[in-house]
DNA sequence: AAGGAGTTCAACCGCCGGTAC
DNA sequence: TGTACCGGCGGTTGAACTCCT
């Protein structure tokens, strides 16, 4: 037996919202709260609109504190670093974004930002090694903290992709992530979202409430909404909470399920992204695949999801490699 | 000025997981 | 335990807008 809709299709508008429906809704829900039920909503606020779709439009356009508009530098940073970490997760990504929308970042990310994305590593792909050099060492602000010296293989077939590369990703835009972290074991990789953050570093910004801690990935302080429901009850709340989240066991059957999830949710990331080991052939067989597409002949900017996410890493990875502080290592390389 | 191509983004669709019964 | 309902999510669509020729 199929599922009964959620509401009767044919007696509820669609498309665009006017402005009339808007104050209604907005009125109703600031005076009666949405009553933990959609469905009934829109018949109680006099709209005749499906329940999914006052939702939709109180998340993502009507409730209060939505921030519009062109995204920050740091909006940037912090979307890819995570979208590179767990992928299309954009509730969760929205959840460190106070005041945007899963809705919103999809679509920047889609429109513009893995667009923008592509360009930065484009030219770099298109061109011979030596000038792919000096266009990245552009894109590498002098003034930040060089990268932890985890080193690297002495060998070009076991390069080490380290931790450092969300650190580079995040280097190629203009301005400093917002981080603060203890030192990370050098051999041992927690979550991957720990990737992200490295040794004895602090940085200040929008972020404070995720830090690392005796590796372990924490997250505190003031919660942010997501669109999940407006009221910020989403996964990533529960740690507002007071859980941790850590590479450790442990007896909590919610944390472990944030863990698990962030270890099995993003196995492949895993993979990509932890420091040593085997998960580095993977960026290194990423990169070099990628590589043999993206020099002269192709100027694709098609990328599936997964290449994408690959790109990213293995930009920060090559980012890395190109830091004019490593001139010697960008040689291991090539 | 016109129209075709490309881009943006609000909204929809359908699936999934949680939960009440 | 099974079923139905609901909220939440990510992917996709298409109208409106902008740019280009």
């Amino acid at each position: 037996m199929g599922r009964a809709p959620c509401c009767d299709k044919a007696n509820v508008k669609k498309g665009p919202w006017s402005p009339e429906e808007d104050a209604k809704l907005k009125e109703y829900i600031e005076k009666q709260g949405t009553g933990g039920n959609w469905i009934a909503l829109p018949q109680k606020a006099g709209l005749k609109r499906c329940g999914k779709s006052c939702r939709l439009r109180w998340l993502n356009y009507l409730r209060p504190n939505i921030k519009h508009g062109e995204f920050s530098d740091d909006e940037d940073r912090i979307i890819c670093s995570l979208y590179a970490n767990i992928g299309s997760r954009w509730s969760i990504i929205a959840a460190q974004l106070p005041g945007r929308t899963d809705n919103d970042i999809k679509n920047y990310w889609n429109t513009k930002l893995k667009k923008k994305l592509m360009g930065m590593i484009n030219p770099i792909a298109q061109r011979k090694p030596q000038q792919a050099a000096h266009v990245s060492s552009l894109l590498q602000p002098t003034s930040l903290p060089s990268s932890p010296s985890t080193p690297l293989s002495s060998s070009p077939s076991s390069f080490a992709c380290n931790n450092s590369n969300y650190y580079n990703l995040a280097r190629s835009f203009t301005e400093p992530i917002s981080f603060s972290a203890t030192p990370l074991s050098n051999s041992s990789f927690t979550t991957s979202a720990s990737s992200m953050l490295q040794p004895q570093e602090t940085f200040v910004g929008p972020m404070q409430n995720y830090q690392v801690k005796d590796s372990l990935i924490m997250f505190g302080g003031e919660a942010s909404c997501s669109s999940s429901d407006g009221s910020c009850n989403n996964q990533m709340s529960h740690v507002n909470e007071g859980y941790e989240y850590g590479g450790g066991a442990n007896n909590n059957t919610e944390q472990m399920g944030l863990q698990n999830y962030l270890y099995n949710g993003v196995e492949e990331d895993r993979r990509l992204m932890v420091s040593s080991g085997e998960a580095a052939h993977g960026v290194l067989n990423g990169w070099t695949e990628k590589q043999n597409g993206l020099w002269p002949g192709d100027n694709s900017l098609d990328y599936g999801l997964e290449e994408i996410k690959q790109l990213i890493s293995t930009d920060s990875c090559n980012s890395f490699l190109f830091d004019e502080n490593k001139s010697g290592e960008k040689a291991m390389y090539y």
